[in-house]
RNA sequence: GCGCCCGUAGCUCAGUGGAUAGAGCGCUUGCCUCCGGAGCAAGAGGUCGUUGGUUCGACUCCAACCGGGCGCGCCA
């Protein structure tokens, strides 16, 4: 399907192009937006491109290629110009604005969305913190990437499944019961236990009388639940609690059985071993010891097996950057069991550093994700934790975030959606008027920057989305409400000759800003 | 030693082959009889870590080096 009037002329540049070469380019044509104003409404290097292939000057290619695009294109076309090295400036007519601006009203509340060629079925497991301690800042910045990356996927058209990795099982269960006990009786936290105020809140869970397995059952209850409930008030939604104890001892043997058959498990020493070096580890990984006790890798491999059965197209693992070196036997691991390595991406999450000392989970003064939605709120939390990529560590100054003022984007963004609340009620309209009646005059320079900006969210969704970026749409909301503030201050809106017209572009930058918002997260307020 | 991520304006960071490298914050100077001033306009501020390479063209791709972060368990 088209993505929109954008699609469709970079559609348009690619035919004509393959018209000139009797070939399509190589590489497919760039179209954008110029920095600068006198470049044109858009932009292409396609002449640049064709220029080895037709043995010609890249200029004098561009020449050509402007003809010919100028022959299909008619009065959309105003002007076409060849500039710089070899690049053609598309100089586009009113008529071309005024017939995009109604395609974007006719997708209604649902433009952007849709685009992907190829739908997945994706599981996506994010935060999977363990319940042994609350959830810190780390946690924050991965479950508002996971559920942003989420919300982006599925506009995009993807169907997707959130997942939590609930690690209770095993030793550090164990030693958490432990230190609950320890502390119900007055004794010294075991070593490699939990010393953080939150287990001495869980000293009733254990009336004594119960066993130590049943004292973490119930603890690990408790921090599940409180988990959901900071989740549920960051406004992260999850599908499914996966729980590793349900892993055992059935998944666990079935996936061990599954690695014997691909003849990939050997014992040594006493011990069960996957051979993860057949593809790609640098050493193979011990799956029991010779103790008997099944490892945490173990766990791992049964529940990746477990999601392969469940037939996803994809799976993605959001992990946090202490878990990178796990990557590479993981991805082996998944090979081992007959996967495809390719359809299983994990996804690193970098730090998230505060000024003062670092979050660190067993020391008592830890930033909790709680902590942090109470210090500076839910939309600001999360818009501070998505507008940079995933893969660099972000600092995160405290005061300047709590601030409610023109230092975080966040508002400034939400500002601009109420503003056209404003205008809108002042003018009586309302979203259902977005329809228009034809423009006559001339279209003004900032009606034309705002209408390309909205023309340009489609892609922006599918880059976010192909390339697991969340921070995209962060820049492009900001982009696209700077372009309406300054269309705004342009413009007038209400009681003007073109009122239909401008309210229909307003309804439809209100509309696009609070999905860009929503993609995030963050909430698109009427007024403030 | 090996591996992953990062190095762009005073600060925090966008920018995965195109023209004169951008935003927010901070700083300087203007702007409130005019649809919301949580705003707008203008300005100062850069050897894109270094050195080579690929290319018509490199912040972007490749190599080496320098600097920072994080990992390299029969822990989870």
């Amino acid at each position: 399907m088209s993505n929109g009037p954008l699609s469709d002329l970079h559609a348009a540049v690619l035919e004509a192009a393959t018209t000139l070469a009797d070939a399509p380019p190589r590489s497919s044509p760039t179209l954008e937006r110029p920095k600068q104003a006198d470049f044109g409404d858009l932009s292409t290097n396609a002449a640049m491109l064709l220029a080895p292939l037709l043995k010609a000057s890249p200029r004098d290619v561009a020449g050509r290629l402007g003809d010919e695009l100028s022959g299909r294109l008619g009065e959309q076309l105003t002007r076409v110009e060849v500039a710089g090295p070899g690049f053609l400036n598309l100089f586009l007519g009113d008529a071309w604005f005024v017939e995009a601006l109604r395609h974007v009203i006719d997708a209604g509340p649902e433009w952007g969305g849709g685009g992907a060629t190829a739908v997945e079925k994706v599981d996506v497991e994010f935060v999977s913190a363990n319940p042994t301690g609350p959830m810190h800042i780390g946690h924050a910045r991965n479950a508002a990437y996971g559920d942003a990356l989420s919300r982006i996927l599925a506009f995009h058209g993807h169907e997707v499944e959130r997942e939590f990795y609930v690690n209770d099982f095993g030793s550090q269960v164990r030693r958490f019961a432990e230190s609950i006990r320890a502390r119900r009786l007055g004794e010294e936290i075991p070593e490699g236990g939990y010393q953080g105020d939150y287990v001495k809140e869980l000293v009733g869970l254990d009336d004594g009388e119960i066993s130590l397995d049943e004292v973490g059952r119930r603890a690990v209850d408790e921090m599940v639940a409180r988990t959901k409930a900071s989740l549920a008030h960051f406004r992260v939604s999850t599908d499914v609690w996966f729980s590793e104890r349900s892993l055992h001892p059935e998944k666990v043997e079935h996936a061990f059985s599954v690695l014997e058959a691909q003849g990939n498990t050997y014992r040594h020493e006493g011990a069960l071993w996957c051979r993860t070096t057949d593809f790609g580890d640098d050493k193979d990984r011990v799956l029991v010891r010779s103790t008997g006790e099944h490892t945490y890798f173990a766990s791992d491999i049964a529940y990746h097996q477990d999601k392969r059965e469940r037939g996803f197209d994809r799976l993605v693992d959001v992990w946090g950057a202490d878990h990178h070196g796990y990557i590479q036997r993981m991805k082996a691991a998944y090979a081992a069991l007959g996967g495809d390595p390719e359809t299983l991406e994990l996804l690193i999450m970098q730090f998230v550093n505060l000024p003062k000392g670092k979050m660190s989970k067993r020391a008592g003064n830890i930033v909790t994700l709680d902590d942090l939605v109470e210090e500076i709120g839910v939309d600001a939390t999360r818009w501070y934790l998505l507008q940079r990529s995933h893969d660099t560590t972000i600092e995160l100054d405290l005061d300047l975030a709590s601030r409610k003022t023109a230092e975080n984007p966040v508002y400034y963004v939400q500002y601009a959606h109420a503003r056209i609340q404003a205008v809108l009620d002042k003018a009586g309209r309302t979203q259902a008027d977005a329809g228009f009646a034809d423009r006559s005059l001339p279209l003004e320079s900032g009606e034309r920057a705002l209408i390309m900006k909205l023309l340009a969210f489609p892609a922006e969704v599918a880059e976010a989305s192909d390339r697991r970026a969340p921070h995209r749409i962060a820049t492009y909301a900001l982009e696209l409400a700077q372009e309406f503030t300054a269309f705004y201050r342009d413009c007038r809106v209400v009681g003007s000759e073109v009122e239909d017209f401008r309210v229909a572009l307003s309804i439809t930058a209100q509309r696009t800003i609070a999905r860009a918002l929503d993609l995030l997260g963050v909430d698109a307020p009427h007024s403030m």
